[in-house]
DNA sequence: GATATTTGTAAGTGTTACATACAAAATACT
DNA sequence: AGTATTTTGTATGTAACACTTACAAATATC
């Protein structure tokens, strides 16, 4: 039996969701190999691309709370690709940086994301994409 | 410490998770007493467009695992919403059907969404909105 | 009639996400 | 200087969602 999705097709929030599940699926499929999340990835990148940064400083940058930052961040710490240091400035901040463990993956994940980001761009024109990502981030700024 | 976000701007996965993540928050803070979630609304409309849906109908709808729709499902039958009975041409096949407390709740659900959406679509054009459902569909078809 | 497929069930695991409460450090204020 | 407030990290608990795996029952296929 196949069932059209009447109403629910005019559903934003439904295609957005659909279309995140998908990209979710697709990365857990191909890249599960890594060991890494999306979302560990794009901690390790922040934490590359910005050393020193602290809990409160990702979840800013991530849209998260802080808890869920540092479950993310603990995991991370467990498997030696993060390590946490307190602030010499500020002694109620701890730092996190990317071990040489932590950069050899990062550059893999990235590797990794890129391909993706190929397989979901593919989708699309230059035009397209700049609107489409334009759009987007009318939802979440 | 306000901190940019490189090279992961261009990363459009992260643009529709995390356009994704504030559609599922604002649905959150703004329909909690409802006591639904969006995918628990997404099973009740469903059922009550198609009365004897079974499981993989379900699953198949809306990109869900089997044992995941089940286990929405059986929340919703735990909360009286939706009843089950065995399929009389099928065997194997158990119909889900809403409750009458289910089709009452559903109307306030779908209210709900409704004024979701016009929250979310408020920030787009007829046009733009259009295009972005257009594209939404490609990745996920 | 034997075999394979479909359907539902059950149990367990993992990720993400949030709330809440607490302690320690820093900052603001008087 | 001393108190109060804010910020930061920690710990615990809850919840939704998603997947895997294994199993049993009904059906379909050959």
């Amino acid at each position: 039996m196949t069932i059209g999705r009447g109403d629910l097709e005019g559903i934003l929030g439904l295609r957005l969701r659909r279309a995140h599940g998908a990209v979710q699926r697709h990365f857990v499929e191909h890249f599960a190999d890594l060991g890494l999340t999306q979302k560990q990835v794009s901690v390790l990148w922040l934490t590359g691309d910005h050393p020193d940064l602290a809990q409160t400083d990702l979840a800013q940058a991530l849209d998260m709370d802080r808890a869920t930052t540092m479950a993310l961040v603990h995991g991370l710490e467990k498997r030696g690709l993060v390590s946490r240091s307190p602030s010499r400035t500020d002694g109620r901040r701890i730092a996190f940086r990317l071990t040489d463990a932590g950069e050899t993956l990062l550059a893999q994940a990235k590797a990794a994301i890129l391909e993706q980001e190929a397989w979901l761009k593919a989708r699309f024109s230059a035009a397209e994409l700049a609107t489409l990502e334009e759009m987007l981030a009318r939802i979440y700024r």
